[in-house]
DNA sequence: CTGAAAGCGCTAACAT
DNA sequence: ATGTTAGCGCTTTCAG
């Protein structure tokens, strides 16, 4: 219940100055350690801790960088941010985090309030990096920032190459017999990652000489609509394999495929994007395009915590590798 | 690039004090119309916005609020953030997030980070409120806070009835015909709520007459291990269903057995507990004691905010329900 | 090794 | 309706 006592009072109680009592907290090989050890102790008994909000004020420094991605709801997202507070706690620095719900107004405002707390630098997955509302404010703040999980060129990065990975995804899926293919997404809007999946599909099927994947567009990015997969699935050329651009996508569409009667794989292939933990523990396990969620966090954090160090932060394109779970097999196999 | 500038700066360029544009901010219906609109252009050309580290420390309240869950890789905890912060946000609150990792330690230096940072309220979820360091150091600093998930008779807490809740599933399970049952769990000592499932699960075995269900705890809160498993299975009286104290540990089960041979539900039925979004995905939808995570984070955050308004914030204890899902059917049924 | 003095950006009283 | 004054808690020169 003690209210919580002010350097200055700690001092008195000492009877030194609050410069003092300061520098037993934040250079404590400066003092007499004889002093140090009274100033300690007594802050102790008082309950005393540094506020932080003065500090910030007089150094200039919060020491808190701000963490903005669209949704919790996609593990991913969490273990990016698990990532990114690791890296942070390591070097010495807290973590705010809000989330956009994939909303672009939303998106700007939780920028801006996280500037208005004076975060230091930021991390953020935004919808779209080459014409971003957001990423315009941020920089004319001058907050350095780093992207997670976008690709760009002007600005730094950290992500898989999401073109080439789903062209890996494609190979697969053609190496295991499939033909004609169905990429299935959420707003391409809302997400790069998924046009540029989309884009490497596409370009990896026509290298193959396969037929042009078809693209089904959902209205979420994590639920499946039972009614574009029926149409999808009564076209004249049915695809054999189906390419979420996310992993909570696929599972909802192997969900929605069960209630059409359909099984997966017998039936239909599918696989997605992202390498959710979870995946793994699918029965069948899910076939996904791995990326290193956690590592990304940790990357963008290192790099932005190098920005604030003076030294350059460059972009960095993380290894993407293929889980061939159970939900993929050679069409018309059983 | 324009390095911000401080409400001095703009007050200068406008040619009024200081004060008169922190109201233009904070209480602009007391400012003649012409006057703020001549601020606000002048703040918007400079690219001011008020530095929140200033206003906090006048004023003595940072308007942030503490979350601190054990880990965000279980979906339950994302869902309870995103309640939290969106009840936050509608009262012009900010979130600052933390994970423990089921680790006492870090869960004690991180609530002092978050105290460092002058939260003025916290929302938690410890291993055990009857015994824990963190709840201790939170007290005598007389910052306000809430428990999520835990239950307490002396703290304030939001949950739902966790004994009640598992003994409604042991209920069902025996009216399916299931009489030997296990319950599979992490460690007890970083989780109350998993004492609590077991003794309620345990309680309502005996109340109805079936034998003591098997206990067997995992080492970690969501992995399975195979050797504890295969023990279990090769006992004398192996149960013919598995309550997992979570979600995340009954899809771990169900992918292990798997592994062994073993189908659910058709040779053994499995359930869950927490209600992630994803169960419903998965095929078989896992059954499970469905918790409203969003809504304990909501109602954490309003009770909290209650706290800090003055009026008395009270526990809640949130409805659970059963979700009936396929992978629980009458033992021995097909 | 320690102290004195100044001020970070802002707001709340108190004037006017 | 606006200005003046003072100071929140802390750190940072600069002196000694």
């Amino acid at each position: 219940m003690a209210s919580r006592p002010s350097l200055t009072q700690v001092a008195e109680q000492v009877g030194v100055s609050p410069a003092t009592v300061s520098r037993a907290f934040n250079r404590p090989e400066l003092l007499n350690a004889a002093t140090r050890e009274r100033i300690l102790t007594t802050a102790k008994r008082l309950g005393f801790r540094p506020n932080k909000v003065g500090s910030s004020l007089r150094s200039g420094s919060t020491r808190t960088l701000g963490l903005l991605l669209p949704t919790l709801a996609n593990p991913v997202f969490a273990a990016c941010f698990e990532g990114a507070e690791m890296a942070a706690l390591d070097a010495g620095y807290s973590v705010m985090l809000a989330t956009t719900g994939y909303d672009s107004e939303r998106e700007r405002l939780a920028a801006r309030s996280l500037l208005d707390h004076r975060v230091e630098g930021l991390i953020l997955t935004v919808a779209d990096p080459a014409d971003s509302a957001t990423l315009g404010e941020l920089g004319s703040s001058g907050v350095p920032f780093v992207l997670a999980y976008n690709e760009s060129d002007c600005h730094p990065c950290v992500s898989v190459d999401n073109r080439a990975a789903a062209a890996d995804m494609v190979s697969h899926l053609a190496a295991q017999g499939h033909r004609q293919l169905a990429m299935i997404s959420g707003p391409l809007a809302a997400s790069d990652r998924a046009v540029h999946r989309l884009a490497g599909a596409m370009a990896c099927a026509e290298t193959l000489g396969l037929p042009p994947p078809i693209h089904v567009s959902m209205s979420r990015h994590t639920a499946a609509d039972r009614g574009r997969l029926k149409e999808l699935l009564a076209a004249p050329q049915p695809p054999s394999a189906l390419f979420c651009s996310n992993d909570l996508l696929a599972a909802a569409v192997i969900a929605e495929l069960a209630t059409l009667g359909l099984r997966v794989p017998d039936d239909l292939s599918v696989c997605g994007f992202d390498g959710m933990d979870f995946g793994a523990l699918m029965v069948p396990s899910l076939a996904s395009v791995h990326q290193p969620s956690t590592d990304i966090g940790k990357h963008a954090c290192r790099e932005l915590l190098a920005a604030l160090a003076g030294r350059p932060s460059r972009s960095r394109r993380l290894p993407h590798w293929l889980f061939d779970g159970g939900t993929i097999t050679a069409p018309g196999s059983p």
